[in-house]
DNA sequence: TTATTTTTTTACCATACGGTACAAAAAAAG
DNA sequence: CTTTTTTTGTACCGTATGGTAAAAAAATAA
């Protein structure tokens, strides 16, 4: 058990919850091969062996952070799909995305996508374990669109898959681009220009202007 | 000088470009920190005295590499600026991202983006290189559109700035989804929806469906 | 006080990293 | 053949990495 509320023995000299705060902005910046054990432990305050006895090691510390950003710098993500309609989702998951890529108050982009974008074989686990998270997102996108087209929000050419890829470009587009120095008032009006695509998309016939003369 | 066809002394056993070639595929693949001199030296056929003779380390290398990238799998994007009108270009733009980010015959994504998206303390100067790439390339992109804009091809409130930034976002977001798997028709897909929504973002008034009751 | 439990501190371990010195090898020049 | 020039192979260097052993310190329990 991780919640060790045990009264004996020495108390511990940090807070679990805050170090692990700081464990994830440092892993954040800098991703998981770049961030050195040095890097985490004055980041969190505490020294190699308290690190190791609180989260196990570098590995597992890394996956509890991602957990904590699931739940906080990208908690817009799962109410955004709790929506009543396919365009408020959108919405909601674009400008949502566009704000939490570009916080003032941490770092850039997305902990998702700069984690372990590319990495050494020693990291592969890790890498896989990011790509699966961003499969699952995407996929859970398709349902909820899928969902939509069922219940008659769509036309019915409409290519759920490709429109959840869409908006999955949007999303990891936008925290590129925050890397790279983007505003968040850029990216709001970058986000707002996917959204008229989004309402274009699902109005059925995606033709591609064919007669430009 | 790079060029050297001195006749004089021991000849080279290995061929300079296409050593350079293999060390380009295994930075794109693992990125600048990712990747090992033992990686290096393995996929090039060569041992580290010779790489270090013939490219000088191995940041000076990842330059000579992003360098050839920019001119082979990236070199949709010069082509696609020179393009007579921004549809064109947007067209050659995205459908070109799209086909190089998925290319079987290479790895997947946009070294630019995963070469050293984030990484340690010690290769922020490789870090830098790449965002002012990014800027730049962003940079080139707002100026075809504002050329585009004052020959007459868009509505007069076009924000260029931002449209750029929204095919950054496409670009870089469809090298990420084909970092996570996404085939290359699925990308072309996307390509399609967000050609459409360059066509409705420069054709003026980007209203936002404002009187959805 | 003494014994027990847990955390902290310090010091260390094996391995891998980027980079290089040096001698052997292979070619042309004299 | 000898000299000169350049590349190759091997062996090495200092440093940084992720991870741990062992003792000191701080708390509770008896």
């Amino acid at each position: 058990m991780t919640g060790n509320t045990s009264t004996i023995g020495r108390p511990r000299a940090f807070d679990v919850d805050k170090a692990l705060q700081k464990a994830l902005e440092v892993f954040w910046e800098k991703g998981y091969e770049g961030t050195s054990l040095p890097d985490l432990t004055e980041a969190m305050g505490i020294n190699k062996p308290s690190l190791y006895a609180a989260f196990g090691n570098k590995e597992q510390l890394f996956l509890k952070a991602i957990e904590l950003y699931e739940n906080r710098p990208c908690g817009f993500f799962q109410p955004a799909l709790l929506q009543p309609t396919a365009y408020l989702m959108a919405e909601q998951m674009l400008f949502g995305g566009a704000a939490a890529s570009s916080d003032p108050s941490l770092p850039k982009g997305c902990l998702m996508v700069q984690g372990a974008l590319s990495c050494s074989d020693n990291a592969n686990s890790v890498k896989q374990v990011l790509i699966e998270k961003r499969r699952s997102g995407e996929l859970q996108l398709q349902q909820r669109l899928e969902r939509a087209k069922a219940e008659g929000e769509f036309a019915a050419d409409v290519d759920c898959a490709a429109l959840a890829c869409f908006l999955g470009v949007q999303l990891h587009g936008m925290s590129i681009q925050a890397t790279t120095g983007a505003s968040s008032d850029k990216l709001q009006k970058v986000a707002a220009i996917a959204l008229e695509a989004f309402v274009a998309a699902t109005s059925g016939k995606a033709a591609v202007p064919e007669s430009a003369s």
